[in-house]
DNA sequence: CGCGCCCGAGTGACCGGTCACATAGCCGCA
DNA sequence: TGCGGCTATGTGACCGGTCACTCGGGCGCG
């Protein structure tokens, strides 16, 4: 019968049983499949009734050997358990379902920098499309190194100037338009000035968030102090902190992200210091627990899901031009909580 | 030259090649690549040559269809950008890459529960080895619905004695063990009982952290109040916990992970009641940003990324019985914070 | 010295799709 | 009525590996 049950059991089904059972040729199965028009209608349904009786699915493996371009793609990032690049990759998963493709994950290490074989090797095949969510170092790093022949999509902090990032389809949220709400925001409370708690930054240009905090600072002639580089976690920010905050001088500090932020205002109240009264503190992402810390914490929402959707949809139309354009991504929002206060003036 | 550049413009070399620059079969470079025995040392030497030469990668499709099985798994998860979820995630790509499998992520809807058919399309192909990260209800719910013959292994909150989750191999952490601890702490500490503030159940069973809280509230010879039922977020535990927190009986709360005691901190902190002196906060899990919490929250720190790997070596053996046996994890260790302390009853 | 065995290597079919091309039937139109 | 062209379908080769065989030659042994 020529459906031999294999190793699993699973009787295995192929095209030819298929035009068998219809009475067809394998090709009019395989036009029926890929939605060909010039098939006659009762045909059509006499192999789809063919189809469902003998359960057939495509052999994934049998259509790429010949020739059809695989609906897969692999994500190069460097920490999943990090906010940010976790819910980009979520909404990188979840556009790539809905157009039935299959997401492959591929995490780089924080320090060590894959060379160009290692990341040839994570790639399974040559040409295998890549999403690489580059908003640290080793993602920018990853980036460069992607064969020619790739078709890369970057999730990045900014667009970069540089070459050959910039020769890739790029996305990215208006990080520097939200630093400069955060950045506003604080100034507007009465502080003199915003200390920024940078993010390690992930290419040698100036990072937007530091932009955009420059941007608002300067609009407002406030001074500009020197950026406290700092991590990526609450105990990197906490570290980064202790100093910043034993000086009463300061008394607006804004943060990477909001993980940072919890470790800033940790060290703060070890220093002494109220929250908000005595110090105001903001972050950026908008996390789960931003809004159940002690005290709430003021940051700014970022819509990464849409980010990595967005993403998604770049590579899909690199692939097929005739793909549906990408939905924008929200824009980035200011949420005040109880973090930041009015200053008053060291007098008060 | 039989290598003509395709249309990506890299030119496709196939094992044929390879032969005919090292002046072999195709037979005996596909010897040579996999490691076969059976070849003597100065052609095999002649063959990587012409591999290096040519920059020969084999092709996994060719492979695959050949009835060579793929090196590659699914994950089913239901939620990456929970923290359990996501080291689990890290911890079996990890493991995966070191046995250079490739890893996808199929992300499950919280709420609508796939059929069959869908799970089967999530699949790829049938025989697609798969890691359900079965924390919650839809992750229990697709290790349900699994087709039979695709191994199968669970990273499950605990063993489950119901059919047929329980024929397939699953692992776990001691969780009961975890729960134990953390309420035998707070009895410890002078507490007249603990309130357990539990995570969805993910089966009908009675879940093991519920367990290791009765377990130890028994041997105490404690009052057993009704467990209250939460979710997985900061939110839910706000919510849940608002009641629970107006009862001045109520001095020690265990909560089912971190992301809940966060919320629950706060809604005593509205309802006036100060931590620890009033009232004890416990977590699980040990999330990153535990420590910086105000109060620093105490927690039961669990081993998701041991687990993943575990999970990965598991389903290695499953797929090969020469494969290592997957290390152990770590035991559930107590980190005790400034949540929780001494209860020296209410007249105090 | 002759036989059989084993080692190293080669040959051709096959996996399950797709592609390019061939072909039969039907229509309209000159 | 004959012919071009279109539509619906069939035929066979091919993608790049692996597997089951075959085959030749060197060596040990009786």
């Amino acid at each position: 019968m020529g459906t031999a049950p294999d190793a699993s059991g699973a009787p295995t089904v192929t095209i030819r049983d298929v035009a068998r059972e219809a009475g067809v040729s394998h090709q009019t199965v395989s036009r029926v499949i890929n939605g060909h028009s010039a098939v006659a209608d009762a045909t059509r349904h006499r192999v789809e009734a063919a189809i469902d009786l003998l359960g057939f699915r495509p052999n994934h493996a049998a259509r790429e050997l010949a020739g059809k371009a695989a609906r897969s793609l692999t994500v190069l990032t460097s920490d999943t358990s990090l906010y940010g690049a976790a819910s980009t990759l979520r909404g990188i998963e979840e556009a790539a379902r809905a157009a039935s493709f299959a997401v492959a994950v591929s995490v780089l290490d924080r320090h060590a920098h894959p060379d160009r074989a290692e990341l040839r090797a994570r790639l399974a095949r040559p040409g295998e499309p890549v999403v690489v969510i580059a908003f640290d170092a080793p993602g920018v790093h990853a980036l460069r190194l992607l064969p020619a022949d790739t078709p890369v999509v970057a999730a990045v902090e900014h667009p970069s100037g540089s070459e050959p990032v910039s020769s890739r389809p790029q996305a990215w949220l208006d990080d520097r338009l939200a630093a400069a709400h955060a950045t506003r925001h604080l100034l507007g409370l009465g502080h003199r000035t915003v200390h920024y708690l940078a993010l390690p930054s992930s290419t040698a240009d100036v990072a937007q968030r530091t932009q955009g905090w420059l941007d608002a600072l300067r609009a407002a002639g406030a001074p500009e102090p020197p950026v406290v580089e700092g991590g990526w976690t609450p105990r990197t920010g906490y570290l980064a902190a202790r100093e910043l905050v034993a000086d009463r001088s300061v008394t607006a500090v804004l943060c990477g992200n909001d993980d940072v932020a919890a470790g800033v205002m940790r060290a703060a109240r070890e220093a002494g210091r109220h929250i908000p009264d005595d110090l105001s503190v903001a972050g950026f992402d908008d996390v789960p627990v931003a809004a159940f810390l002690a005290p709430a914490l003021t940051t700014v929402r970022l819509d990464f899901e849409g980010l990595g959707r967005t993403c998604f949809g770049l590579l899909h139309r690199l692939l097929d031009p005739a793909a549906p354009a990408p939905d924008p991504c929200d824009e980035p929002a200011l949420i005040v909580r109880e973090s930041t206060g009015p200053w008053h003036g060291a007098g008060e």
